[in-house]
DNA sequence: CGAGGTCTTGAGCTAAATCAAGGTTAGTGG
DNA sequence: CCACTAACCTTGATTTAGCTCAAGACCTCG
């Protein structure tokens, strides 16, 4: 359950490179957008960019909160772990995702990248200034807390009553919304392991599994290879999961 | 699972009262305490309060959000509910708290007392109208939607991997420290029925029932009835709890 | 006083966890 | 470049925790 990897991979996961917000990827997507264009500007003196390796660490549970940070390449998991080792996958973040913002003073889950990943990061006293500035800045901090807030009342449910054909298939449609693949593109990308799947569905890796070949055994989808989905029956799909609208 | 009681009682279950928000009870623990004191005088003119009776229904999953309330006394329950009647308690509201902001249009669960309860109302365009002449609001309003955050996320490791026992300890603590009894007080009030705990922790009621039971044999609690539980060994059930702090 | 609701307890069942093992892929070092 | 190792994924066999089904006790309310 916990994750040699990143037990290895310890040094030079994390190398700070210099910002461009005028060529960042996501400058519309980020919470970027709400700030006037001078003080987009002027982050790039105050604020700095990180590249993160696979399984790099970001943050880790029980930290202080010193940073928040505006994803911008590649996939982050929030993780929470138990002493025993008993993990919970409370969310992955793609280009776009705000994370880090908290009310405690210390981190409850720590952040790990899933992939190659790359994140802007912001002073939590910077942000607290930026906040203070514009109001508009604040209103979409709101605006996204509220819409992770929905979400995760859509995690409890599935958690707490679906099976794990429905939890997986609530998964599938959720990453697709979330990575907006294209409506046509029938394949999507899966950048976690089945560990990490079944760490955010509350299942084994094993349940996963069985469940994914369930899956394409049942025509709804085809598994090219263990990381990558092909959805056949969207309507099959969309059936199972009941929870999403 | 689904609630007969509700659909009994049906009409006058909801009562409009006038607003006095001089002799509120929860006048710091809400969030009008961010409010300079004669913007919240003028809300008397434009809010209202309402009185529900117990299991009365105070907005309904599916319907347009209107308004937000603050609850001012009782307590209510956030319910998500599948077509198959499977049901989530997303969490329970306690006065003080502040329920039914949203960033989608339409509510994604409804909103019940569990007791007789009252509520200030807030519509949601005089909500709006504050948050933007007020950015301490919207800032109080950001302050409480990231502990709901925070908050979900805990619920959503319980759910997804604790035992029947470790739920009911986190729950029976977490309740505690939402209903704010006194450290020395070792009695605390179950307001909500078993229904409504196990459809809270992801359980069966009779899960819930002999979890009750099993704490009681071991002596980590009393239950002078079912709807008071008296706190006999603290240590063991905050052993239990590993998911609070 | 009866009826419906809620809580508790028991017995049996089943879905998912656990345990175990084999296959594939990726990364490492010789 | 290839062998070796270690993850990772999949599949099968077995166990078990919690669900389902069933029934009785208690309590409230009409």
């Amino acid at each position: 359950m916990s994750n040699p990897a990143l037990a290895r991979c310890r040094h030079q996961t994390r190398t700070v490179v210099p910002l461009d917000c005028a060529r960042c990827a996501v400058r519309d997507l980020a919470v970027c957008a709400s700030l006037p264009a001078p003080e987009v500007e002027s982050l790039e003196r105050y604020a700095s960019s990180m590249e993160l390796q696979a399984n790099a660490e970001l943050a880790r549970s029980g930290q202080p909160c010193r940073q928040a940070y505006s994803v911008t390449g590649g996939m982050l998991r929030l993780v929470r772990t138990l002493p025993d080792a008993r993990r919970q996958v409370v969310g992955f973040a793609t280009p776009g995702t705000f994370v880090g913002l908290s009310e405690v003073a210390v981190h409850r889950h720590s952040i790990e990248a899933v992939v190659p990943s790359r994140v802007c990061v912001f002073d939590l006293d910077m942000l607290r200034d930026l906040r203070n500035r514009y109001p508009a800045f604040e209103h979409t901090l709101l605006e996204r807390a509220c819409r992770e807030l929905d979400d995760a009342h859509d995690s409890m449910l599935l958690l707490a009553r679906l099976s794990p054909m429905e939890r997986l298939a609530s998964f599938l449609l959720r990453l697709r919304r979330q990575m907006k693949v294209r409506d046509d593109e029938p394949t999507m990308a899966l950048p976690m392991g089945r560990g990490d799947i079944a760490d955010h569905l509350g299942l084994t890796v094993e349940t996963v599994s069985r469940s994914f070949t369930r899956l394409r055994e049942q025509g709804v989808i085809a598994l090219p290879d263990p990381q990558h989905v092909e959805l056949l029956d969207r309507a099959a799909l969309a059936e199972l999961a009941t929870v999403l609208h």
